[in-house]
DNA sequence: TTGTAGGCGTTATCAC
DNA sequence: GTGATAACGCCTACAA
């Protein structure tokens, strides 16, 4: 116990124990090559009595030049970004392609001011999920990194693998339906347009000067039909947010209330039906409501809700093949993923004829 | 453009270009270290011309010893993990002291023969959440790497910090609450007590070889009360799960009925409760219910529940800070944390005098 | 089947 | 202020 008996063992250190060069070693521990037993033996005897627990991950990744890591950069806080069930709908579909594969998912929350330089994070490849245009820079410097880059509903970005959601498309669907039963008064209750998450009622300013592109394409959509439709963004896709939009655009005069309100998703929709619904405002008969996502909540008294059911989990296996696509060496395919218009119980006629 | 114009750029590449050695071209990078103005411009116009886009993170991290990535094992799957609004709290905590300081979360879902090797992980510690007794070798493994590990709510492992919740004490106090009510027969809805998952009547044999410690300790501290009660454990923790939980306990003949449920999360008692509501059974008049967790759920219909407040955030800060600690060459306290019993509206005097 | 040599891309240390 | 040198710990030709 001469040497460097308490710094952590290294390769080098079982091989000299073991009477081997450190070549002989390494390939006893990654397995590639062949081995006489005796002398695989001596190594892991070695290894044993060193307390060595195998070769050291970073330095693998150096000379490998694979770390086995894959960000995903959002723009949500940290518990925020799972507290949308569309997310973690997103986040089964790349557990199934990288976390089951042997991937490691790297959290990392993005903010204008963040502590974390995204290009200075060992990985292999970055998921980019629901990033506004704020992120442009940070993005053309993770670019520079050349690793594959994979952007979920994300404004084209060149060499960027983008999976995209009919958002606008879905959208003016839904707002063909509301039309088609009579809606002339339609509001809209959008996702937040910035990172400031205001919630604000919609002017031609705010819109233009959103970075959001999730939430201004899905207007896009309804103005599509409703050149005309008002509204407000929501601080966030939650149930009370949804309420607190509810409760502005349905505690007014009756004669002044939307027949309709498009909501940017369910949560949001299901807080609108709460408003609602406190208002003394019946859903459907008076108050037509359609959401986004087609998401099952956690205990929640499942209103029937006639939304817009896009294919989450697809969206992040289409993510995780991509990527795992982009590291074996080819170059995926963009993919184009559509919603599905689900009839619930949320929406009628609207009851001004 | 003869050499090596496409292959990666590097540092050494810039520092030639500007012709500077590469140990000047790295102050010029890490800010360490004084250079002079017109050498930093001409080392950053070299780099701008080369598109390199800064030091290479696995080569740095290999120098210097330190990745700035933190793991966070947990046995469930990818979306399950972040199903359960304790773990969003949980997450809360993390990112303020690791996500905003810098640190990327590294998400490892761990089961028997995953295609992950935690040790093969590069990574600087690692905090084991709600881990088995199933994960005892990966982490020995682990453990070797000689990196700070953090376990919350797990049962005592050698040289790994402990974040430790009053698990059973918090049941106990609960559980004396229902006996001074005057319940006598009583349920447990118990966490799942093993990786399997199953849904099954408690046993003493099933839970003799539980391998969750949470679960295990909840048990325990209803018992320290009622020796004698029995009850399902559930496949997870979820209302459905808790429905389903419910169903099997009350719906049988009034007289074997429990008249009160120790249910071991909250999502489990608001699943039981939903139960009792469609067997036409009341809360609390016929059926007191008792959960654990004090999380508010996303739209959910408050019941106004009676539960044990756990400091789920705070558990979240204090894996955190101890993680920092540890990195810092600090030798991190263990944490011991208090949950508090919030009397909600789901306990009354029990039916049978 | 095993050993030798070289380098993955960076940064710490110490001279100059 | 700047540069040479030496690791960090490992893997992979290639040679023996």
């Amino acid at each position: 116990m001469s040497d460097a008996a308490n710094s952590r063992p290294t390769l080098a250190g079982v091989a000299a124990r073991a009477g081997v060069s450190a070549s002989t070693a390494s390939l006893v521990f990654s397995g590639a090559g062949p081995v006489a037993d005796a002398t695989r033996a001596r190594v892991l005897e070695a290894a044993a009595a060193l307390g060595y627990a195998g070769p050291d991950p970073t330095a693998r990744s150096l000379r490998r030049g694979r770390t086995g890591v894959v960000g995903v950069v959002t723009e949500d806080r940290l518990g925020d970004a799972f507290r949308d069930p569309i997310n973690l709908a997103l986040l089964d579909g790349l557990g199934e392609e990288l976390a089951d594969e042997g991937f490691g998912l790297l959290v990392l929350p993005w903010a204008p001011d963040s502590a974390v330089e995204l290009a200075a994070v060992p990985m292999d490849a970055a998921i980019l999920l629901g990033c506004s245009a704020d992120l442009a820079s940070s993005v053309e410097r993770l670019r520079r990194r050349r690793i594959p880059l994979v952007a979920i509903e994300a404004p084209p970005l060149g060499d960027v693998v983008p999976i995209e959601l009919d958002n606008a498309d879905a959208t003016r669907r839904g707002a063909e339906l509301l039309r088609a039963l009579g809606h002339e008064q339609i509001a809209l209750v959008t996702l937040p347009l910035d990172v400031a998450r205001t919630r604000a009622p919609l002017t031609p300013q705010r819109e233009a000067a959103s970075t959001a592109f999730t939430a201004s394409e899905r207007i896009r959509g309804a103005r599509a039909v409703f050149p005309d439709a008002g509204g407000v963004s929501a601080g966030g896709s939650t149930v009370s947010e949804g309420y607190a939009a509810g409760r502005a655009l349905l505690d007014v005069p009756a004669t002044e209330r939307p027949t309709a309100v498009i909501a940017q998703s369910d949560l949001l929709a299901i807080g609108v039906i709460r408003a609602a619904e406190e208002l003394g405002i019946d859903v459907p008969e008076e108050l037509s409501v359609l959401g986004f996502d087609g998401i099952r909540l956690q205990g929640l008294t499942a209103h029937d809700l006639t939304t817009l059911v896009q294919p989450a989990v697809e969206k992040g296996r289409a993510a995780g093949r991509a990527v795992r696509e982009a590291l074996a060496g080819d170059l995926p395919a963009p993919v184009a993923l559509t919603s599905e218009l689900r009839r619930g119980a949320t929406v009628a006629r609207s009851p001004i004829e």
